[in-house]
DNA sequence: TTATTTCACTTGCTATTTGCAAGTAATATA
DNA sequence: TATATTACTTGCAAATAGCAAGTGAAATAA
């Protein structure tokens, strides 16, 4: 598993220790902005990840705190991932690459999250924190 | 060089395909908050990038239209990179970035930033992007 | 004027990470 | 009881990162 190397001290260099790779932020996106909660459901974004880097990056962000693993409600051979406060405050970084990607880059936003955020930042940001915070309960 | 892979068209994602590793947006933290503009300041960092590593990555932040390399000023055998404004449109995800790692990682973040950010984020990120606009002119 | 140093890289090699395809083990459904 | 689904693991090839040494142009020192 991609263990956790402390290259410095330095906040933006330690969060890219945990978050700074091609993959995770996008576990996280899908979690946020798409409600997704399973192995399966993960495997079907069109980024297409590898089934042993998704394995990987799960059991990472688990030992991280970042996300918590149960077995789901409905069947037993499937698990439930769900946010923590931790994995809950990453949702400023994400929308902020959202917004810095849709300037300068070409790229196709969701109109509801782009709708949302032209609204008010913080107001999306905020929404989209309650609406984990309420998945992480159930 | 790294190149551009765009996997889909996902603002996220492609934010990621750009400044998705460990050293791009530490080279970027580097010009922000450091006031860094030289291989050889970049090179000093306590991270200890890898000379070609760091070649690799200036050469495809500038090609990617993040940072400009001009001959230095002072010497021929040098060069300055600065920051365009899509550069400058990185600030508020390394300030995220900061904010994230010091509430929920072992970090230590100069005093100096912590405060201004503590005064007020959109404030500190402002500050920040006008700095950065006075070093682009000179 | 020549010698040495500095600066910004490049090169070559090894180690680590990622990507792909196939396999497995525990349920769940037919 | 047989087939399918789910969440992985395994093995190997390809790509990326890391380390040490080398290079060439320009600046400084003797």
């Amino acid at each position: 598993m991609k263990e956790l190397k402390q290259r410095s001290t330095c906040p933006v260099s330690t969060s890219l220790d945990v978050l700074g790779d091609k993959w995770t932020l996008l576990i996280l996106r899908d979690m946020v902005f798409e409600g997704k909660s399973t192995y399966g459901q993960f495997m079907q974004s069109e980024e297409k990840i590898a089934t042993n880097v998704l394995a990987d990056r799960l059991a990472a962000l688990e030992s991280q705190g970042i996300l918590t693993k149960t077995v789901a409600e409905d069947k037993k051979s499937k698990f439930t991932y769900r946010l923590t406060e931790k994995g809950i405050d990453t949702i400023p970084i994400i929308v902020e690459l959202v917004l810095w990607g849709t300037k300068h880059l070409a790229t196709v936003v969701n109109p509801v999250l782009l709708e949302e955020l032209q609204a008010g930042k913080d107001a999306a940001i905020g929404k989209y924190q309650r609406n984990a915070r309420e998945n992480s309960l159930s």
